[in-house]
DNA sequence: CCGCATCCGTTACGATACTG
DNA sequence: CAGTATCGTAACGGATGCGG
C-alpha cells in the first residue's frame, strides 16, 4: 500500500526543503544504515547502537518509503524476515553523509574524544 | 560569558554525531543564512522566508555560539544591532550544505515543484 | 525600538507493554 | 519478528513582556 508523502515546505530554499524531509535525528541515521548494509531488516535496524525505539523505527521507515528513499524487499512472505534498501533517490545522499561525517570527524573530536574515524 | 556546550552524544558515528548537534529543522537554516550573508542580526533572521520563532532563535544562537559554530559581533554597543558570523567550524559546513541543496534540488523538486535552484 | 526571556498550548519524541 | 497502543516527557511555536 502506497501512501503519499504529505510533507509541508517552509520556502522555497533547497537547504531548509531538505531539512524539512531529513531534519531530524533518525532518517539519516536509517539511511546511513542502508548504505553501510545495503539491506537491513527491522531488528538489525534496532540493533544499531544508537538505540532507536521501535515506535519511531516504524515511524521513519514509513515516512522514507513514502518519500521513495527507501523501498520495502519482501523476502520470506508477507510479514516475516522482510527488509529495506535504499531507492536511487535515498542512496543519492550518500555525499551529504560523506559531507557530514568529515565535518563530524574533525570539529566533533574535542567535544566526544573517540567519535570513529571512517576510513 | 561563555557557556560550554552541553551534548550528549549516541554512538561513536560521526554521522549520528553529526546529527546531535545539528539534527533538527533550525541549526543548518541559521548556518545557511550565515554562509549566504556574511553577518546577520537577530531581527534579520527573524525576516527569513521560514519564519523561525524568537524562543527557539535566540535557543538555537545560544547552542550554536556554546558549540563554536558562530560567534557575536558586537558592533554599536552592548545589545544593540549586535550580529553573528559563523567561526572557522561553522563555514567548514558550507560542503554540508552544498551537497544537501544539491540532493533537494534534484529529487525534491517533483514533491515541490517551485523548490529553487542556486546556481 | 531591538534583542531577547517567559508563559503556555500544541506537537513530536521515547520507553515500554502489547498484538498479529 | 514486525510492528501498534499508550502515555509520560521534551521540543516547538505563538504571544507577550521587559530591559537596555
Amino acid at each position: 500500500m502506497e501512501r503519499s508523502a504529505s510533507v509541508t515546505f517552509r520556502s522555497a530554499c533547497p537547504i531548509a526543503s531538505g531539512l524539512d524531509v531529513l531534519g531530524d535525528k533518525w532518517s539519516l541515521v536509517v539511511i546511513r544504515d542502508l548504505i553501510v548494509h545495503e539491506q537491513r531488516t527491522y531488528s538489525e535496524f534496532l540493533s544499531a547502537p544508537e538505540g532507536i525505539s521501535t515506535n519511531i523505527l516504524a515511524l521513519r521507515l514509513q515516512q522514507l518509503t513514502d518519500l521513495g528513499l527507501i523501498t520495502r524487499v519482501n523476502l520470506n512472505g508477507p510479514h516475516r524476515n522482510n527488509a529495506y534498501r535504499l531507492t536511487d533517490k535515498g542512496a543519492a545522499l550518500r555525499p551529504v553523509l560523506e559531507e557530514l561525517a568529515k565535518w563530524s570527524q574533525v570539529h566533533l573530536r574535542a567535544l566526544h574524544p573517540n567519535i570513529l574515524s571512517l576510513d
